[in-house]
DNA sequence: GAGTCCACTGTAAGCGCTTCCGGTAGGTGT
DNA sequence: ACACCTACCGGAAGCGCTTACAGTGGACTC
């Protein structure tokens, strides 16, 4: 079923077919309408490779990211998915967690897009810069920039300082931090972020991270380690907040109470930490994958566009984890 | 950047250089070790378009799921890539809320695509006939069959006679559904289980579903709604975790405290359900989109394997909303 | 009534690859 | 020394489309 079938049975040329079907160039009403009516009949839809290779794009778009599993990559790539399929592009999607040679998956998907998001630390920097010396556009999101590519970021400065002020004003000044900062840059961010802004308080960081994997158990076992220090920390910032949820674990199991023993936070605001009473956060996330999408349409379009780089607002969420407040029951 | 500049600057002909590439055919060592030499100076990657075109296969997968809002999906889609990409084959995916024209999109998407995974009712049967019509390779996830199409869907009825057999054990027999089974068909299949389980069991059901979207919000509202009822529901029986969520919250709203004024109980076992100490039925996402990878990725092989169905297992997890017990403190 | 235009349509050249088929050269057997 | 393999390689035909370019015929003009 392709393109010269149509034709024939119509008894057109493939050009006129072409022209009728994308209503480019100049076709007489009666044909267009012969046309139309066979493609109706056969169902006829063009190829899609055929047209992409003719047209010289794929009318695609990729989007890395290193897992799924948490509720926050999910989001952006919802956000970034609902953008580009306005724009007309399809969106592949690549998890490099747990793969084997991520850089090479990445090389791969890049043969099949047009443009690509990279996220967090799912590739080497080598890697980055070897798409984009491809030409391919490129975006990156929450991480470092690379070369003169477009970055979005979140804003980790700005709310680990507002985390931090808060939490000294509640009295704390022991702190511990969980989470393997080298793990996920935006984490590496949000550590620097949080010894900065105790530094410029006044207050001595903890010496190292307490490392762990960003998920429940990993943060649990973190925190337990954490809480067995002498003296006790009195607060745990915690990379996110399914670390924050494992640490909340550990507490309980330790018979600790949050926040009168320990107080805890976590970074993101997933669904949990609403349930969890867990002071945190918010990231734009949707906001985050939206944008790049559309700098990564704009950049396909045009690719000598002046870099662009935009570091999103996050939002200090308060709850019960960090000390004596009500419990904030906002709607989402 | 093509096949023909590698082929002219090792001075052989492209179907060499094909060949060495994808070691097909009969190739010199010596010839190949000199066009892998410029392949690798010239940083050459086929395009894949060129390739598909000619292999007449895309090397890709499509899923359609109808939102990644919560965390049911997006574990279902990890699930689904996870083995695709481990297949060799790239996903493509596609939300279909909130779109105008998702038929029209799935179509779309299914011109890029080798195979696709359609799940719950984001298009409608009529489309599901169209794109499998195409000689598509398609399977239904979490849907109910059309046609002989594979169709891969989690275990509503065994769970739904579990719930309710627990509740009833509680004493409960006037219960409420929450949550809109037009929506989604899972849901509709929930739906139905409910209340042939309390038919089985001698208890009326409710006359009708408190109808609501499933997001939290909506829960809360038509919970209010459903415990403004005389005389009041003993037990909310609610179509996901985020409407249970917005239940739990409608109860505090109104005072009355969980379980003891009213039980509450979900489905799907989202994160935040275990922090919310809701009882729910743990549904095997990830089994389920990877099962959809694993079938597809066998149907393109083979177009007459025989049809395929499989009800996945789901699991009762207990926690405290619905009745007097221990708080169960697993861990994932 | 011949020349001009214009609206429409067809021809054909790609787009970048894979692969069938046939050709060549060197090696082997007798 | 001749036929015959075998290993290797090139030519060329697709795959299904888009689009620049070149007609072609009828309507219109002077």
């Amino acid at each position: 079923m392709t393109i010269y079938e149509v034709a024939q049975r119509v008894g057109v040329s493939i050009a006129t077919v072409s022209r009728a079907l994308r209503s480019s160039g100049e076709v007489a009403g009666e044909t267009r309408r012969r046309v139309l009516e066979v493609v109706e009949e056969l169902q006829f839809r063009p190829s899609r490779l055929g047209q992409s290779l003719a047209e010289g794009r794929h009318a695609a778009n990729g989007i890395v990211f290193p897992d799924l599993s948490g509720p926050y990559y999910a989001e952006v790539i919802l956000g970034y998915e609902e953008v580009a399929a306005e724009l007309g592009s399809s969106v592949l999607i690549l998890a490099t967690h747990g793969r084997t040679d991520p850089g090479r998956k990445v090389l791969d998907l890049a043969r099949r897009v047009d443009g690509m998001a990279i996220m967090g630390r799912t590739v080497s920097d080598g890697v980055v810069a070897q798409v984009a010396a491809t030409g391919m556009p490129t975006v990156l999101l929450a991480r470092p920039p690379v070369g003169e590519l477009d970055t979005v970021t979140t804003d980790s400065d700005a709310s680990a300082r507002e985390l931090i002020a808060h939490l000294l004003a509640h009295g704390y000044r022991r702190f511990a931090y969980l989470g393997d900062p080298d793990e996920s840059s935006d984490v590496t961010a949000r550590y620097d972020a949080f010894r900065a802004a105790l530094v410029d308080r006044g207050v001595r960081p903890p010496r190292a991270p307490m490392r762990c994997a960003f998920d429940v158990p990993a943060g649990q076992e973190a925190a337990l380690r954490a809480l067995a220090g002498s003296p006790r920390p009195q607060a745990l910032v915690c990379a996110n907040d399914e670390v924050a949820l494992g640490a909340l674990a550990a507490a309980e199991q330790l018979g600790l109470s949050v926040p009168e023993d320990v107080a805890i936070v976590g970074w993101d605001d997933v669904m949990a930490a609403r349930y969890a009473g867990l002071t945190t956060v918010r990231q734009p996330m949707r906001e985050l994958g939206a944008t790049a999408a559309r700098w990564l349409q704009d950049r396909v379009a045009n690719s000598h566009l002046p870099v662009r780089r935009e570091v999103l607002r996050t939002q200090l969420v308060i709850r019960t984890s960090c000390g004596q407040h009500p419990i904030e029951m906002e709607v989402p």
